[in-house]
DNA sequence: ATCTCCCGCCATATG
DNA sequence: CATATGGCGGGAGAT
């Protein structure tokens, strides 16, 4: 198509232009903008136009407009430019106007220094996009690029046309939850699993496999379809902007972000990455081009939350060589648990269907758009779906086990480890909120909760009437939206699923899960983790970023502590996963089941239904936020920050579906046994929450395990920091396999804990093979101590300087990876 | 050569 | 209809 494509001489010509202009321009001679160039145009017609069009000037003026912003290094080297080459033209270059001054995570920054990480609720602000690209001078594209993936993180909201409006971190802590349990829900990380068996398996018979795609392929050609889910909410109100379209930037940025935080080690290559995000869609497609689309977009969303820090680029090696990977910096996501709930969903399938809605505020527009028309036209039966999870929802509250914990309260109890398997339904504490106007009014009705976090199981029973999905699904037709609500935060999510999730939802009952407890060991543990590590190093070295903006106030703090420690407990991540693979080869009939599940998932884009309070007081939550937390007590206030504390309770229940599935898969696979991980870590304490059904997806395994489902090996780690497990199972398992997994994570790593798991392990494993492969890793881990780090992953830093992270578990993987930082 | 990823055309959505 | 949005992919800088 674009053949013709003039943009790009207009460079080049540019360049020439200039080049011959000034010859001396340094060698370099980064071309420098174009529009300075001005004389140059005329090269194509077109280009003219364009120029002026466009061009017109953002650059030019800008240039000496600029303001500092907060980097002046940048600055000031264009401003050199401008006066221009002759100057430089002794030495190097400095860089004009190189590329690098232009990336979109600088701009980034540029654009994030503009506004207070926390803003008070008070001020809110909010952002023209006209003024936006005037004073950055940038070409409006490009802030629509950074705008969409905020937006998908629920940090600014659009009003309307040309206007956003600034919500700053306050949400962030709700949005990765929710992603979080979204992801958990999508099975992601039996998809990596997936994926990275297949490559293995590829290497050498490239023709092969196809068979198994194919199957694969058969049934996911479904569809897709992004549903999106929202996120919490906050005003959006106004307006539309759901309207539809499909966003994909914006779902695509959710999903890269769920990826990490479903990922044990938290570190997802942009091969990986690429793949499941096509493969949503369609199954395999061998398409290159496409693949090379999404990457590139995918480089794009990178740039922006490498900006906000909640990623940093790193490589990871493997045996053949090593991958671009980015690793996660933010906040671990909350356990939060309890809320799980879903809630409704719905599909949403039909992509660009519907339309907006227009209704007014709150929940019930946002989660159903469709309420005037039909979004969702496909599933009545959906309703039917709702009302049986409602159900077994009940069911499941009310389950027995365990003993509660008051949220807030207790705190302490968290190490205590059984509390965390207790679970408790849901339970959200709108009430908090209360301040919340409607929104949680439709909260309450559909989901309900109970303020804290209720411990008892009961109580969420209770509320029937509240069953989210009893009023509000049956509302619109097909449909049914699933609220989440949250705890701490008081949020709601709602979620859309596609149907066939809905069921696995469904089931599950906590009982069980008790006996697996082995984490209690590492409960205590953990305690010692906490550690933040993040902060760490930081670096970036290289290149920019480093500079610091000078506005925000609140922005340092936030980062830093983050972790905190309390909470970094936190979660856990149940594992599942497996792979499947081997299953999927063989059997077909099951494979489909894998397949299928594969392909479907909700997907979306998440919406938020309530809105919290956040804006109030959020200041002081901004701490909590930052992590801490936990003790932070009791005091309700905080909870409605959102992070908050995690209580006890946070268990909950949660995620089935997880559950559910890995079941299957595990069958499937039974040799897939390294790859299973089954759990992922459980938890420190309780948490857990967020969506991951730790606790119970442990007992899962626990239990298949025994009965031999499972094969074994594989346990998982509780939590992260501990982890590590080695799973090794063996591979081999008949057909393939790919030997081994390790994990490797940097060869020192600091920290890394695995102790839990490893007793644990055994064990529950008699069997299990060891792992052949890595033992010494393990052992090292495993004496390691806490020292350190904490939270999931460690890092250290060799000799260059580059970081290595050791991680925490991996499930799976078969092979060792490396990551280095830049 | 590969990794990054900027640039901006052009299809759509919105007003 | 004029704009605002944003998908998309060529191809160039950085390594």
């Amino acid at each position: 198509r674009n053949v013709l494509k003039t943009p790009l001489k207009q460079a080049a010509t540019s360049q020439v232009v200039l080049t011959e202009r000034q010859p001396d321009c340094q060698p370099l001679t980064t071309p420098p903008k174009p529009k300075e160039t001005s004389p140059a145009e005329p090269w194509t017609p077109t280009s003219n136009l364009k120029m002026l069009i466009s061009a017109a000037s953002p650059e030019i003026r800008s240039r000496e407009q600029r303001k500092q912003l907060s980097n002046s290094s940048t600055e000031v080297l264009e401003a050199k430019h401008c006066l221009q080459e002759h100057l430089l033209g002794d030495e190097y270059e400095k860089s004009q106007p190189s590329r690098k001054e232009k990336s979109l995570g600088l701009l980034c920054h540029k654009f994030l220094a503009r506004y207070p990480d926390y803003p008070s609720a008070a001020q809110k602000s909010y952002i023209c996009l006209d003024e936006v690209t005037e004073e950055l001078h940038v070409e409006r594209r490009r802030i629509y690029d950074i705008v969409n993936v905020l937006e998908s993180l629920h940090m600014v909201s659009r009003l309307a046309r040309n206007r956003y409006v600034w919500h700053g971190r306050h949400n962030l802590p709700q949005t990765l939850q929710a992603l979080k349990k979204v992801g958990e829900e999508n099975k992601y990380i039996q998809q990596i699993q997936m994926i990275k068996k297949r490559e293995y398996e590829h290497e050498f018979d490239p023709d092969g496999e196809r068979n198994e795609e194919t199957a694969s392929s058969l049934g996911s050609s479904e569809q897709s379809e992004m549903s999106f889910v929202e996120l919490p909410g906050v005003e959006f109100r106004a307006a539309s902007v759901n309207g539809r379209k499909y966003k994909s930037l914006r779902v695509m940025s959710q999903k890269f972000v769920m990826l990490f935080l479903v990922s044990t080690p938290q570190i997802v290559s942009l091969e990986v990455a690429a793949k499941i995000l096509i493969g949503e869609d369609q199954l395999e497609d061998l398409d290159k081009s496409k693949f090379k689309t999404k990457i590139r977009r995918l480089y794009d969303i990178a740039n922006v939350l490498s900006s906000l820090k909640l990623i940093k680029k790193v490589h990871v090696t493997e045996e053949r060589g090593r991958k671009p990977a980015f690793k996660w910096t933010g906040p671990e996501v909350l356990p939060n648990i309890q809320d799980t709930k879903l809630e409704a969903t719905s599909t949403t399938c039909s992509p660009p269907v519907s339309e907006s809605v227009p209704s007014k505020e709150h929940c019930s527009k946002n989660l159903f758009p469709s309420k005037g028309k039909q979004n969702f036209t496909r599933h009545s039966s959906l309703i039917k779906l709702v009302k049986s999870i409602e159900n077994d929802r009940r069911k499941i509250q009310s389950a027995p086990t365990s003993p509660v914990k008051m949220s807030t309260s207790t705190y302490q109890s968290l190490p205590v480890f059984p509390s965390t398997i207790t679970q408790l339904p849901a339970i959200a504490k709108p009430q908090l909120e209360g301040q919340s106007k409607t929104a949680e009014e439709m909260q309450m009705k559909c989901a309900l909760s109970s303020p804290e976090a209720v411990p008892k199981p009961e109580a969420p029973q209770q509320p029937p009437p509240s069953q989210p999905l009893g009023a509000c699904p049956a509302s619109h037709g097909s449909v049914s939206p699933v609220i989440l609500p949250h705890p701490h935060s008081g949020v709601s999510y709602a979620i859309y699923l596609h149907p066939s999730q809905a069921h696995t939802v469904t089931t599950y009952s906590p009982g069980f899960m008790l006996q697996p407890l082995p984490c209690a060991n590492v409960t205590g543990i953990k305690s010692n983790n906490s550690k933040a590590l993040n902060k760490i190093t930081t670096e970036e070295g290289d290149n920019q970023i480093a500079t610091a903006e000078p506005t925000k106030p609140l922005a340092a703090e936030e980062r830093p502590e983050v972790k905190s420690e309390t909470s970094s407990q936190r979660c856990l991540k149940r594992s599942q996963a497996l792979q499947e693979n081997n299953l999927i080869k063989r059997h077909k009939g099951d494979e489909e089941s894998c397949g299928t599940s594969l392909t479907f998932f909700p997907s979306g884009y998440l919406i938020p239904l309530t809105h919290c309070t956040h804006g109030t007081k959020a200041d002081c939550s901004s701490k909590e936020k930052a992590g801490i937390c936990s003790l932070q007590h009791p005091t309700f206030s905080s909870p409605i920050t959102g992070v908050i504390p995690m209580t006890a309770s946070e268990l909950k229940t949660v995620n089935i579906p997880a559950f559910h599935i890995t079941p299957l898969n595990i069958m499937l696979s039974p040799n897939s046994i390294a790859a299973a991980p089954v759990l992922g870590n459980s938890c420190l304490s309780a948490s857990n929450a967020s969506s991951a059904p730790n606790p119970s997806s442990s007992a899962l395994n626990f239990m298949l395990q025994h009965i031999g489902l499972i094969p074994a090996g594989v346990q998982v780690p509780a939590n992260p920091v501990l982890q590590h497990v080695p799973v090794s199972s063996q591979a081999e398992s008949t057909s393939h396999s790919s030997g081994n997994t390790n994990v490797q994570e940097g060869k020192v790593g600091t920290n890394v804990l695995r102790l839990g798991r490893v007793n644990f392990f055994s064990s529950f494993q008699p069997s299990a093979p060891k792992d052949p492969q890595e033992p010494q890793a393990v052992t090292e881990s495993f004496f390691r101590t806490p020292g350190g780090p904490n939270s999931g992953s460690s890092l250290s830093t060799n000799s260059d300087g580059t970081e290595r992270i050791s991680q925490g578990t991996l499930y799976i993987p078969q092979r060792k990876l490396e990551v280095l930082e830049d």
